[in-house]
DNA sequence: CCTCCACAGGAAGCGCAGGAGT
DNA sequence: ACTCCTGCGCTTCCTGTGGAGG
């Protein structure tokens, strides 16, 4: 009993609600010993940067232009990539980091830094410190301390110890949140270094994100600008190719349409190669547990399968009372019983009057207050405008004018992932 | 054609939280 | 510490709309 819960517990919320409810757990040894189509899965992850950045070229070329001046003992230029996500923004700067490193001189400094992480001033210039030097002890500096160290190490001793030109590479540089103060310090560091200098490459996928800099942390940004325009289905089929031959034992295990069909999909949403992946791995998951080939069938399951993860996802950060009436949507939804109904295209739509009479029902139940109607209608543009719910005006058939809803995910699943979130864990 | 139904959705205002200014 | 301002989530009130039914 106690490892069967456990058990439970420990499957991902697909595994909980999988066909029939039959758990077999099996040992490790089973798993490890288990037929797979994969040679090597981490091809297709997200943090993976392969030898060759295809459909890429140009970008890496002028990102390497931008930081020739340094291997002729220059200030490298300052440099702002723009790009949606899954466009190979950062995957092209870590190769541009690494050549530079490989064929560049000892004094040549690329860090690379993620500003999810790094996320303020003060944390940026403590990791340009110690990424060079690990013995530099963590904390405890004040902020010009900081700095004058950092300008230190740049300048060198003018000696033994030569000047270097520091390249600092921040991504998702709009998660930084002194950022003005940020750009200020980098760009004004270059006025008090005697020698050596210290160059920005700012990396975002926020469109609007320069509006938020003040004009002259702009400026000296954005002195040159690279963007990334999403890949298009012919491109994104060829990285898929590029990484299948890495990923499985045997590339034909992957049929060419369901190689297309992942690129359209993809292509069809922004570009975003990541995304591309991210299905084909899922695919492989699922011909590796079904014991067959990548086929159309296996890049639609996976496509479903990503987008009602991310489905779920949104539901279980959903505010309570839009839960309650997608609980009180899928409840009609199950009740076959009830009649009061609208067929549309072939699917079941139902009155938003009534859906709200039901989500009445079921907040009283649980002795809480139900929202307004009028407010309620607000609730269903957004669940609209979230994908959870589809709605469509009522037309002929339907005595009045009204909204008619339905879910866009089943109705089953969602009832369960809402009862799990609402009673918490 | 008129009336009723079943809402849609705009406008105004309320209570509260959190941040800025003093 | 306090006041003021602002934004957010929500309610209340109200007018508008399009089809069904008589």
């Amino acid at each position: 009993m106690i490892a069967i819960s456990f058990a439970v517990e420990g499957l991902g919320r697909r595994e909980v609600f999988g066909k029939k409810g039959v758990l077999w757990v099996p040992t490790f040894k089973d798993m490890l010993t288990e037929k797979s189509i994969f040679r090597n899965k981490e091809t297709l992850s997200p943090h993976f940067v392969p030898e060759h950045m295809l459909f890429r070229e140009n970008e890496i070329r002028t990102l390497m232009e931008g930081l020739l001046p340094a291997l002729k003992d220059q200030k490298p230029h300052n440099m702002f990539i723009y790009g949606g996500t899954g466009t190979g923004k950062t995957a092209s700067s870590r190769t541009v980091i690494e050549k530079l490193v490989s064929e560049g001189s000892d004094r040549i400094k690329p860090v690379y830094m993620n500003c999810r992480v790094y996320d303020t001033r003060y944390k940026v210039l403590q990791k340009c410190i110690s990424h060079f030097n690990p013995d530099f002890a963590k904390t405890g500096f004040s902020f010009s301390v900081l700095y004058e160290r950092l300008l230190d190490w740049v300048e060198g001793d003018g000696d033994h110890i030569e000047a270097k030109r520091l390249i600092v590479v921040l991504d998702e540089l709009d998660m930084v949140k002194d950022l003005d103060s940020l750009i200020y310090t980098l760009v004004r560091a270059n006025d008090d270094l005697k020698k050596g200098s210290v160059s920005i490459v700012g990396i975002s996928n926020k469109v609007n994100f320069k509006i938020r800099l003040d004009a002259r942390s702009r400026s000296s940004l954005c002195e040159r600008e690279i963007v990334f325009q999403p890949y298009n289905a012919m491109q994104l089929q060829g990285i898929l190719k590029q990484r299948i031959k890495q990923a499985f034992e045997d590339d034909s295990v992957v049929d060419e349409s369901g190689i297309n069909l992942a690129a359209a999909i993809a292509s069809a949403e922004n570009g975003d190669a990541r995304y591309a992946l991210l299905l084909l791995l899922r695919a492989g998951e699922l011909a590796d547990s079904r014991k067959t080939r990548i086929t159309d069938k296996e890049v639609q399951d996976a496509r479903k399968q990503a987008e009602e993860d991310k489905a779920f996802e949104i539901i279980s950060t959903l505010p309570e009372h839009q839960q309650i009436f997608l609980l009180a949507l899928s409840s009609l939804s199950l009740d076959s019983q009830y009649h009061r109904l609208v067929e549309e295209g072939g699917e079941r739509f139902y009155l938003s009057g009534e859906t709200y009479e039901k989500y009445c029902h079921y907040v009283k139940k649980m002795g809480k207050e139900p929202r307004t109607s009028r407010w309620m209608r607000e609730y269903i543009v957004e669940l609209d405008a979230l994908g959870l719910i589809t709605s469509i005006q009522s037309g002929k058939g339907v005595r009045g004018r009204t909204t008619l809803v339905r879910l866009a995910y089943e109705p089953e699943k969602v009832r369960k992932i809402v009862e799990s979130t609402l009673t918490g864990p």
